[in-house]
DNA sequence: CACACTTACGATATTCGTAAGGATT
DNA sequence: AATCCTTACGAATATCGTAAGTGTG
């Protein structure tokens, strides 16, 4: 037979003031249980815990030696559960996004503006790293989510689209490309440019469709930073694309921007998650946040 | 609702396989028990332990970071109740005794022997104090058991007699005393007397009784070790009234002993226990075996 | 007699195992 | 088809509260 938390709990209940009547105020239980729950512990450990004379209860010397015992016992018992609960009702615990430079300086510090206006006690970690990155951080688990492109040959990785960003041409202004509502991809040859990170998702995007209608690019340079990218252009060294989010965050004076057509090509942006992991309440409550205020940025 | 020890157990058991068909093996449970423990301890802490997909089950985030603490509170659970039990089956503990220096010296030796042959990891601690010191570490709770004569004035202490000790006087050979079978208290006052320790049960038992008789003594001077009187005896210096428990510890050459008559008095030796206090299993076992050498020694 | 613990007993809740169901490999 | 998890159901066990019993102050 085991001993169960409940006799625990009456054992130190009623340790606390070697009174059965005492005890059963205290936990709200009636006499009779607590004298069953106390001999069913008694007989579980083969051996009396308090010595009885019909009208008074001692601790037994054994029953002196266990009464700390058994109080950091269901200490520490409550304390787990405690602390489980915490992490479930998102008053407490740890969440990591990794996301692309774009999203986490566009869309990302809303959402977590809020998400920390209501679970102030989750710890949050931004990783902005390129889109390789953010797949192997999921992969890993490194990251409970991902925000990024549509990660390529990985099984293990789910992807849902919650955006759709366009890329655009970015012009110092008075430049003759913003005299049409539209460029087309193949107009972009013509001029010198000025590229971003060879690494990054959107150059790979950029380098591919020039590759597609013919037309190789007159690159000046490349820029790691966007804002840097945005500068140069100001400074008339050059024209550049960019995703559309990434312009807003580099709007400034001197530059404007015109979408791109034929190919009329989208960036799929989205949620990246492990398909082996399940998510943390406090990251799926982040994700739909997340997926709200994509939601929002399209309409 | 809350969570039992046995859907902990289970939660574990699931855990380090992720199989509830290898952890209902390993625990003896069927299928269904484990499966319902587990959903019931998820109601219980409000979240989802695992992730379950018809067929494998994962750890959430939220089961890794409790698994640790779960197994550590399944330990600490165990490791208290093996604890107790081994207090209980006497195969650990510790277990003090008071007794006055003949009985430390003389009943004890043999018992303490037997009792450590038979319980080796009971720490034993005996201390050979005066009466009046046995009766105040028994009252304080520092000696577990006492052996000594009844305690004056306590009714928080209960004595059993279990031997009675007699009287005897202790003279050197060829003593004139020693011509006789049995000596009367009065004769004493006729020789130099070697008194012992006056604080000592013993000594204030012989003034009384020489008080009674109405003889002083003739006291040459009082020794506080046993075995000095017996040399003192030996050496001729005079005679001494001990316990005949006493005396059989320092039988040496030269020195032999009578029973002492008239009053025919006793000395009652038995054990000291506190009324407030209950035994531990380990001091009633001790107990026990002190009884059984006492009636030995008397048989 | 009042008080405090224990025992008795019927009701409720928990937990178990067997059997059947559903989904995946 | 085999395997694995889940649901369904009846039985055994545990636990509870009310009520009656017992011994002490």
């Amino acid at each position: 037979m085991n001993p169960s938390i409940r006799q625990l709990g009456a054992f130190v209940a009623v340790s606390q003031s070697c009174s059965l009547a005492e005890a059963s105020e205290r936990i709200h239980l009636s006499q009779p249980a607590i004298s069953i729950a106390l001999r069913k512990l008694e007989e579980s450990v083969g051996g009396a815990l308090f010595s009885r004379s019909t009208r008074q209860l001692t601790l037994t010397p054994e029953g002196e030696a266990f009464l700390p015992v058994a109080i950091r016992l269901l200490n520490d018992w409550s304390e787990a559960f405690e602390d489980l609960d915490e992490l479930f009702s998102k008053k407490r615990g740890k969440v990591a996004v990794a996301a692309l430079p774009t999203l986490a300086a566009g869309l990302l510090p809303g959402v977590i503006a809020t998400f920390h206006a209501r679970h102030p006690r989750i710890n949050f970690a931004l990783h902005d790293v390129l889109a390789e990155q953010v797949s192997l951080m999921v992969r890993e688990g490194r990251a409970d989510l991902g925000l990024s492109v549509p990660p390529l040959g990985a099984e293990d990785l789910a992807f849902e689209p919650v955006l759709e960003d366009r890329y655009v041409v970015v012009c110092p202004l008075g430049h003759p490309l913003l005299e049409r509502p539209r460029i087309a991809w193949r107009q972009l040859a013509d001029f010198p440019f000025i590229g971003i990170n060879r690494l990054s998702s959107s150059r790979q995007d950029i380098d591919r469709i020039m590759a597609e209608v013919g037309q190789p690019l007159d690159m000046i340079c490349d820029a790691s930073q966007i804002a840097t990218v945005g500068r140069m252009v100001a400074a008339g060294v050059g024209i550049s694309v960019l995703p559309k989010f990434s312009f807003r965050q580099i709007a400034t004076h001197g530059i404007d921007h015109r979408p791109l057509v034929s190919p009329n090509v989208g960036r799929p942006l989205g949620i990246v998650q492990s398909r082996r992991r399940a998510l943390s309440t406090a990251a799926v409550a982040l994700r739909e946040m997340i997926v709200d205020a994509a939601r929002e940025t399209t309409a």
